[in-house]
DNA sequence: AACGGCTGGGTAATCCATTACCCGCCCGCT
DNA sequence: AGCGGGCGGGTAATGGATTACCCAGCCGTT
């Protein structure tokens, strides 16, 4: 692999001139310019990342940590950050924490080391913290879960309000022992789309019970024995509002089991719009979060940040959309 | 942020025995190593990766360049090279090139630039080039596709014999004109997926005609639009073979517009075992394939490559597996 | 003509962890 | 007692790009 004074030799110059040439910071002969750049050319010259990260004290890179690749709301995150971090010249690597603190942690220690000069993250519990973060002063924003206790910029969903909207919208259709199964307790949205349910229900003089209410990991299976539990109950729901797709699908599948058609029975409600949400029948009431925009927002606040770290911390919330079909429909 | 000297002058040592304490990799006094760890620990010590990888010519880091976050199919086989990455200490650092050849092309800059220790990629199209990547001696290996023209280690699954099956069970099924959606010309599971259709319909003697055939990205809104397209032909297609989930979705729409339901009047296998395939009705029949275990083996192979990159390459072919389900039968 | 200012480009310091090389000490053997 | 071998640990070279600092030359001004 050739190396800068591989190049300086060969176009005749020092490495100086190779670097300002290359990186164009300076002023440099236009002659001398197309000399260097055809040198680096033929030699096929990669600059050393390292060594420049190591000069430079900071790498092109910022790092996306999220919880759960397999999650379409989270990749579409994803997408967003990258569409804005490559316009300015920044490289996205993308960790997945899979909702693990310890897989977490560690990725935010790589991320130190590697000296990136920011970090998206979506905390996955209460325990995480970036103290670490921004203790060496890395450009920090956290995405769809606020930092328990810190104070960072933060791009959030109104997710209470949403889900209190989505349940007050089981209740007008006229369902009325309304369930929830939401994620695992201690995450923030988890627990945040259970206390906007209670709100709706308390609004509307619903009483709530936690015989209908199941917390699981954000994921099908845990969503699935969460409804086959609800719904071999004594007095089971009539609705349901579920907190995410992947559970969406478990609990679409128990109803399934049970030879339960959504809707007319029993009413659902999930969080995101996922693309097959219009294929099921009937198709699913959904809370559309807008995830490709916290992407985006996510990673100008972060870019901003990066470039001054001194401004002061912000907090953004989105709206979330219900979408109405006919899973929520008791016609 | 602190160095390695200030560890060694709080440790009352040389840098090069924090070194060795730290890395295990030399005797070294035991009493010292905890005198050093405990410096390390209060001044919160993280060795800095460009540094160590600039010394080291090579960081503890794979890459993995993707076509599609999106597509669950990529994601899965993503966990399967984080799994094995991890066991081993190397950081995963997932790129996503969209499809897009200069996207790629950029990723792969990248990993060269940064010094990555291998990098695993799906190949976009037939102008990818990795020659950059073996002239520098990275070790590489390809997935789900391989690569035009040049040997590597490759993990595919044998889509061509898989779309044979599918479309021999449509045969069976007593469907008569079978269609074929599948992705751009180029893309060799595109052109493999539709062999495999040709060639089930060669050997049952049926009549093969392009007015059946579509090809579009790999995306909903492609496959959308050529099943319009197909289902409003005069002599329409009874039967369609989609080349993977997110085009399922688009072809699942275009036969609700058109009142079609599928099964009956119109039979459908489609790529990718997407967790809501059971959940449509009738449920899809698809081609699973196991996108986890080529991320296992990829990643295992890549690995090996690391440690001796004159191995001879090898190709690892896994089976894909036809899951019947409602889409495909008459009754 | 002489001098100040500006510009282009070279020299060498710098970033920090790793490790080759070397030294001193201790142990055991003859 | 003397010597060889082995081990722990220090010194300093190393990796490669960036950039502070400096110098030479050119222009314009007085």
């Amino acid at each position: 692999m050739a190396t800068i004074s591989e190049v300086a030799a060969k176009a005749g110059v020092s490495t100086a001139t190779v670097s300002r040439a290359l990186n164009g910071k300076s002023t440099v002969d236009p002659d001398l310019v197309l000399r260097v750049r055809r040198a680096a050319e033929e030699l096929g010259y990669q600059p050393n990342g390292p060594a420049r990260n190591l000069r430079r004290q900071e790498a092109a890179v910022v790092a996306l940590i999220i919880s759960d690749v397999e999650n379409p709301f989270f990749t579409a995150i994803a997408r967003g950050v990258e569409d804005v971090a490559h316009e300015v010249g920044y490289s996205v690597v993308l960790c997945n924490s899979d909702e693990n603190a310890e897989k977490e942690n560690r990725y935010i220690d790589v991320a130190l080391q590697e000296r990136v000069a920011g970090v998206i993250l979506s905390p996955s519990g209460p325990t995480t913290s970036v103290e670490k973060l921004t203790k060496r002063g890395t450009a920090f924003v956290a995405v769809d879960r606020p930092l328990p206790g810190q104070s960072s910029d933060v791009v959030l969903v109104d997710t209470r309000l949403a889900a209190r909207e989505a349940t007050a919208h089981l209740i007008d259709q006229g369902y009325q022992r309304i369930g929830c199964i939401t994620g695992p307790a201690g995450v923030r949205t988890a627990d945040d789309r259970l206390a906007g349910y209670r709100d709706a229900l308390k609004s509307r003089r619903l009483r709530s019970t936690t015989k209908l209410v199941r917390r699981t990991e954000y994921k099908a299976a845990g969503a699935h024995r969460a409804a086959q539990e609800l719904l071999d109950q004594a007095e089971p729901p009539d609705a349901l509002l579920v907190a995410n797709s992947a559970m969406a699908v478990g609990v679409l599948q128990a109803l399934q089991e049970h030879g339960i058609r959504p809707g007319k029975q029993v009413g659902i409600v999930a969080f995101d719009d996922a693309p097959w949400a219009e294929l099921v029948d009937p198709p699913l009431t959904v809370v559309a979060q807008p995830a490709y925009e916290i992407g985006t927002v996510a990673a100008r606040l972060l870019l901003a940040r990066i470039g001054d770290n001194t401004r002061p911390t912000t907090t953004t919330t989105l709206a979330a959309r219900l979408i109405e079909r006919g899973s929520s429909h008791r016609g």
